[in-house]
DNA sequence: TGCGAACCGTACCGTACGGTACTGATGGAG
DNA sequence: CTCCATCAGTACCGTACGGTACGGTTCGCA
């Protein structure tokens, strides 16, 4: 059915040829320069070159193009695992420092901002599984990093703990704290960034307090 | 002008009659149950039992409108501050105990939820205060409760620390982590709620541990 | 009793959006 | 060459919203 060769390309076996996720790409765009409100049908398609009709063939309805948004942006960050080798303190210290600077920077990144942004304003009516599908496709996938980060820690006797989500949460708010919420309500990230390799050694430092095993 | 008696009541100064109040009131109570897409003003109209035509009177625009839900909430809620007696560690414990079920507590109330997702719903174009004021009304609000509270463990050396604000991020990271973000997304808050009170503890306890004095 | 301000209810207008239908062009398959 | 599927571009429709204008009503005040 419709043509044998669908080309895809970039789609990461999403069933996405690569013109949709070319078409995605732009709608992304969109939603980032000018917000939801810009995010129209016309505007997507003006922007990709492709018919109103097209979209809608292909993505059924606007919040089918919203989900697939999400899905396609989901698809092109791939979590790169930590080396299972073996762990000293230090090393330890070196991969979840990396791991908190990759985490202020994946919040803080544009596309990420604006999906958020998007998914938070559609929460409220029921039925919307924008908010699910970005809690899946996002936090569990960092999460699993992390875990895996804190389960090798505890492997190698450099970490204690009971409940490795506790760990996680304590880990992630250390990290965090309200600078998310901040700049997913408006504040210029500008400043920020620059404090953020700072940022993620005082909290991992505090992490190790809290978690570290004292020899 | 406009007639010698205002009878501004709950309105707590800010040049509201008693009246707007009330269509605010209204107003936060359509946002709070059909998100932004169902305050219209045809909506807030009715629900108000008000003209449309004083709706643009007194709030002029419908940004207007939603700055003034915000000023009118933020008016509603006051931080009762700590008592300011000798503080021993069993005390020091409770207070923040307290604050920190305060604050999840907050956070997760339907109209702050819901001002929240407005927020960030408008946080994408620009010359929204909306974020701004959401952030200058509620965060410092708060951070100005933790703030007496963490200097007056400080003043009776049962707290250690350089930077205040460092601090009252760590104990806001703690607290929250990532549960605001999971509420703001949609995630049904009724089977959280219920853990409020013990996670308070922890997040305390880890607080102290990282904060406390050892003697 | 008459005046005037505020206000409710509603009708109205322009616009913009989601979604559909139609036309014409392209390009591959038989 | 012919047929057929796909797609771009555009016109179109119904709806809903922000904002304005108007008639009717209440109520304080002289």
């Amino acid at each position: 059915m419709q043509g044998v060769l669908e080309s895809r390309g970039a789609s990461a076996g999403s069933g996405l040829t690569e013109r949709q996720g070319a078409v995605l790409e732009q709608a992304l765009r969109l939603l980032v320069d000018g917000g939801e409100k810009a995010l129209t049908t016309a505007g997507v398609a003006r922007a990709a070159n492709c018919s109103k009709e097209s979209l809608y063939k292909w993505f059924g309805d606007r919040d089918g193009l919203l989900s697939a948004m999400i899905g396609y942006q989901a698809s092109k960050v791939r979590t790169l695992d930590v080396s299972a080798g073996a762990l000293d303190a230090a090393g330890l210290r070196r991969h979840l420092v990396a791991f908190a600077k990759d985490l202020l920077d994946v919040l803080a990144g544009d596309v990420s901002l604006a999906l958020n942004r998007l998914a938070i304003g559609q929460a409220s009516r029921e039925g919307s599984k924008l908010g699910h599908m970005l809690q899946e496709r996002g936090r569990r996938q960092i999460g699993r990093r992390a875990g895996a980060l804190l389960e090798a820690g505890r492997k190698a006797r450099l970490l204690a703990f009971d409940d490795a989500e506790e760990a996680y949460g304590a880990l992630y708010g250390l990290v965090v704290s309200d600078w998310h919420l901040r700049m997913l309500l408006g504040e210029e990230p500008g400043e920020m960034k620059k404090s953020f390799s700072r940022r993620a050694e005082r909290a991992v430092d505090a992490f190790l307090t809290l978690y570290g095993k004292k020899e």
